[in-house]
DNA sequence: GCATTATTTAATGTATACGCAATGTAATGC
DNA sequence: GCATTACATTGCGTATACATTAAATAATGC
C-alpha cells in the first residue's frame, strides 16, 4: 500500500468506499441505492458521494438513474464477450509493443515471477493465489506495452469483470494449459518477436474468453 | 437533431457547452479556467460546472488541477500517437466484426455512400466536406462492429484529437490513395472476408498514423 | 539583503437549503 | 368497481454558504 494522503478528499473516499462495496459485493450487482443512503453509509454528505457516482457512472460500475437510485451494473453474458474481446485485442496490443521495446531480462522478472506463482498454486490447487499472480501477469504484460491509454483502460475493463471473475473462479477448470501460454507470451517478447507475442497472446485470450462464455452459459448465469 | 428534453440539465449543459468551447478552440490547449470564471461563462452556479469538469476529466478532455484552476488538455506527439494506434487496432476490430456480422448491401450503405462523398469532395479538393465523410465512414464501420464498448471508446477517442484533426487538415496531402483502401475494406466486409477487412483496414489506418506523426513532427507540432 | 515564518488571500471541497418534478396515494366522479 | 384527477411525498438538481488549505505576500530576525 502507498502512503495515504494526509488528507483524503470525502470525493476519494467515497470512489474507494463505493468500489470496495461494489467488489465485495456489498451491494449486489442490480441493486438500488439512494444517494442519501449511500451517504449516510459512507458518513458524508450527499455531495461527494454525488460527485463519486457521476465517475463511477462514467468507468461503467454503476448508472445513475434519477429517483430510482443509483444502480449497480450487472453485465450480460453479451457484455462480458464485448469485454472480454476487447482485452483479448487491448492485451495482444500491449504484448506485440513489449516485444518491440527490447525489455531487459530484468525488465520481464515481473512476468517470470508471476508464471512461477501460477505454477506453484496449480500445483496446490489454489485458485485464488492462481487468480493473483495471473491478474499480475496481465496487468505487468499491459505496462510493458506501454501506450498509457491502452492501461488505463484494460484497468476500467478488469474493474468491470472482477465479479464474475470471481465468481467463476471456482467452477471452471483447473487452467493447466494456461502457463505454456504465458511462458510462450514470454519468451517471444525476450526475443523480441512482436508477431509471435501478439499471435500468441491473442490466441490465448481467445482461447479464455470462450472457455468463459461457455461456462456462463452452462450454468446459466445470464448475469453476473 | 433528436427532439430536445423538455428542460436540459444544467449539468448537461454545461458539458455540451464546454465540449463546444474546447472544440471550437475558445478553450485552447492548454489554458487554465477556474470553476467559478467557467460558472460565469455558462450563466450557472459553480455546482453543475463542477460535475461537468469531473465527468470530462474521465473523459480525457480536461484535468482538474486543484487550486490552479481545469486545464484543457494538449496531445503531445507521443500522445497522438497512443491514441492512433489504439484507433487502429479498435477499427480493425470492428472491421472484423462487421465482416462476421453478415450485413446486407443495405446495412453498408452508409459506408457506400461515405465513400462516395469522399471521392466527390476529392474531386474538388473540399477537404471540409472529405473530413466530415472519412470521419462518417469510420463512425459508422465501428458502429456495424457492434461492440458496444468499442464503439464508445472509438468515440471517445475521436473527441480527444478532433482539434489536432482539425488543423492538420489543411497541412497534409490530399488523400489521394484513401479510398481505394476504404472501397477494399467494404468489399471485404461485404464478402464477408473477417480476415481481410482486417488486415486492410489495420494497414490503412497504421498509414494513416504514420503520416500524421510525421506531418506533427514535421511541421514542428509538439503539442496539438 | 536573504531566508524564514506569519499572515492574508482565494479557490476549492463539502455541507446544506430549497424548489421542482416525478412518483405514489387518496379522493372523486362515473 | 374503475378510471381519472387532485394531493402528498420524496429524491434529486442546483444554488449557496462555509470550512479548509494551498499559494501568495508581508513581516521578521539575522
Amino acid at each position: 500500500m502507498s502512503q495515504e494522503q494526509r488528507t483524503k478528499s470525502q470525493t476519494k473516499t467515497a470512489i474507494d468506499g463505493l468500489k470496495e462495496l461494489i467488489f465485495s459485493g456489498e451491494l449486489p450487482a442490480g441493486s438500488d441505492h439512494l444517494e442519501t443512503e449511500l451517504a449516510q453509509r459512507l458518513g458524508m454528505s450527499r455531495t461527494p458521494v454525488r460527485e463519486a457516482t457521476l465517475m463511477l457512472e462514467g468507468q461503467g460500475l454503476l448508472e445513475v438513474r434519477p429517483r430510482k437510485g443509483v444502480r449497480i451494473l450487472s453485465l450480460s453474458v453479451v457484455d462480458m464477450d464485448e469485454i472480454y474481446e476487447l482485452l483479448t485485442e487491448l492485451e495482444s496490443l500491449a504484448a506485440r509493443r513489449a516485444a518491440n521495446a527490447g525489455h531487459s531480462k530484468d525488465d520481464l522478472s515481473v512476468l517470470a515471477n508471476a508464471i512461477d506463482e501460477m505454477e506453484t498454486a496449480l500445483a496446490s490447487e489454489d485458485r485464488e493465489s492462481w487468480a493473483r499472480a495471473d491478474e499480475k501477469f496481465h496487468t505487468e504484460l499491459v505496462r510493458l506495452g506501454g501506450n498509457s491509454r491502452v492501461i488505463s483502460i484494460v484497468a476500467n475493463f478488469n474493474n468491470q469483470v472482477r465479479r464474475a471473475r470471481a465468481m467463476t473462479l471456482y467452477i471452471r477448470p483447473l487452467p493447466e494449459k494456461s502457463n505454456e501460454d504465458h511462458r510462450a507470451v514470454l519468451e517471444a517478447i525476450a526475443a523480441g518477436d512482436a508477431a509471435l507475442a501478439f499471435s500468441v497472446h491473442h490466441e490465448h485470450r481467445s482461447n479464455a474468453r470462450k472457455m468463459l462464455i461457455e461456462l456462463l452459459k452452462k450454468h446459466g448465469l445470464k448475469h453476473v
